[in-house]
This record gives C-alpha cells, structure tokens and sequence, in this order.
DNA sequence: CTGTTATTTAGAATGATTAAAAATGAAGGC
DNA sequence: GCCTTCATTTTTAATCATTCTAAATAACAG
C-alpha cells in the first residue's frame, strides 16, 4: 500500500518540472510551470504572479516573465497569443489551436481531428518549413 | 477622348475606399486605404505612416492608427499578429491565413485549399459560433 | 565546500498603441 | 452654396505589457 505511493508519483505531483538540458532547476520555475498545471484556464503573465505569489511572497514579475520565456524557450509551455492582448501561458503540449469567448475572454483548447496535417487544408508555398502553426478562433458560445 | 477618362474610372483609381455606412470619407482614410492596396506587403502602422506622409505630409501616426482601425472595424482590411510584435494590415479580404518566414520576418499570404471549411478538420465544441478564424504559420523558406 | 555562471530581483526603460482635448472638415438640410 | 453638427484629425501625453540593467543570490560542477 505504502508502496503505491511512490517516490516517483510524489515526485510527478510535487516537482514535474521536467529536467530539460540548459534548464537550470530553481524554485520559481517549478512553481511558475506547477501553476500553470493546477489550473489550466491560460492565465497571462500577470496572473501567473498573482497565482506564484500565494507560494513564493517575494517572487517578482519580471522573474515571472522570465521563466514563463524559459519555460516556452524549452517547449514545455505554449504562449498563446489574441489580438495584442497580453500573452497567455497553456501547458498542453499536444497540437492544438485556441478558441476565445469574445464574451468573456475566456480561452480554451481546441483540438484537432484526428490523422488531419496542415497541408490536408492550406496551400503551402513550394520549399517551406513549417515551425510553429497556430489557429487561433473568437466567437461566441450560446448560453445554455 | 476627354469622355474616356470618365469620373467612374477616375474613382476607381484614385478612390477605391468603398462607401461603407458609418465610415465617413477623408482623404487620409483613402490614402491609407490605397497604400495598404499598392504593396500588399503586410506593413506595420509605422511602415503605413511611412508611405502614406510622401501623399499626405501632415498625416499624423495616430491619424494612420486610427484609419486603420476603422477600416478594420469595418472590414475592409485585416489586422494580422504574429507574437505580440507590431500588428500587420491587410487588405486581402478572402479568406486566407498568414506565413512568416522567421529569417527576414516578411509574412505572406496562405491561400485555403478549396471547399475545406474549418470544421473539417478542427473539433468545435457544441454552441460555438466562430466569428473569427486566425492560421499564422512560421517557419524556414528554403533558399533557392 | 567553493567557484563559476545563470537566475532572481527591483526598478527603470522601451515600444506599440490608445486617450484627451482642441482644431478641422465631411455630410446633410436649408 | 452656406450652416450646423458631429465625426475625424492632430498634437501631446498617457498607458500597457514587456524587456532591460545592474546588483544580489543561488544552482550546479568539480
């Protein structure tokens, strides 16, 4: 019994920041990215703190800011972006796009079918390179 | 030979802002319009003010801002973002995604394959009615 | 444990965009 | 065509998110 609990699972709950080559382990990064597990609603920057600061008092913005820009550097956390608003932060690393209430602001992920690739429905210009590919949706949601 | 030259085809050159209801016609309205038209290059509000000062020099930058606002307001131009960097125009209205070559930062149009519609290959959630699709790509272009 | 080097911090600085207020000009009615 | 009204333009200042700077601190390697 004791033993399902393991060092491993604590360690997945407690600290899953994953150990990344020229990703130097500090405590702001693991709260920074463990916040952005807890609640995945897209918070922005500044949320972010508002959040991080509950657990570590004296941690700063521009601190925040800067492990969130680590954190998206090294592909364990997706920057999404609406319109020039501020950038919000999602942790879901599978493909997907984003779909905002433009009632609420709200953001959520929105997958994307099964076996489809890019190419299957744009027309890509001969000898490019696609890198990053987002599909960013506003819209209104029917109240129910 | 005077009759050729008519008022129609005159506007047409020199006016194609369209008459919309609620857009009151100015002449930096028309000179951002037709600036955005002549090099469909996605500039920047800045690269906008630029250009349009050698026709109108006492435009002011908030000027430019605003017409371009407006016109996006109204439709008649689209605003592309690629990562919080400054916002594009565009004034291709059909449906088309952007592509931004990450080694000279120029973006390009992406046509959308015929018949494909944004259901067929994203799965929306029941309810939502999307009034605005964004696809920006970014990546290599192969040198040639 | 110690040195090296990246990271954090607080605060200032930047850059794009927006706001405020006065001056100007477009469109409709006479 | 002229007047009136209200939107638009202009200049300037302000805002906002984000980035930079320099000093203090803390990871990690050895």
């Amino acid at each position: 019994m004791k033993q399902t609990k393991s060092i491993a699972t604590d360690k997945k709950l407690n600290a899953p920041l994953p150990v990344v080559s020229g990703l130097r382990l500090t405590k702001q990064r693991q709260e920074v990215y463990q916040t952005l597990l807890e609640k995945r609603d897209h918070p922005t920057a500044g949320e972010v703190f508002k959040r991080v600061r509950k657990k570590l008092p004296t941690i700063s913005l521009a601190t925040v800011y800067n492990c969130l820009e680590a954190l998206v550097d090294h592909r364990l956390v997706r920057q999404v972006n609406f319109e020039r608003k501020s950038s919000r932060f999602c942790p879901n690393l599978v493909e997907h796009g984003h779909f905002q209430d433009t009632s609420t602001g709200k953001v959520y992920d929105i997958t994307i079918k099964d076996g489809v690739d890019l190419a299957d429905f744009i027309n890509l210009p001969e000898g490019v390179c696609v890198q990053e590919a987002e599909i960013n949706l506003r819209g209104a949601v029917a109240d129910s």
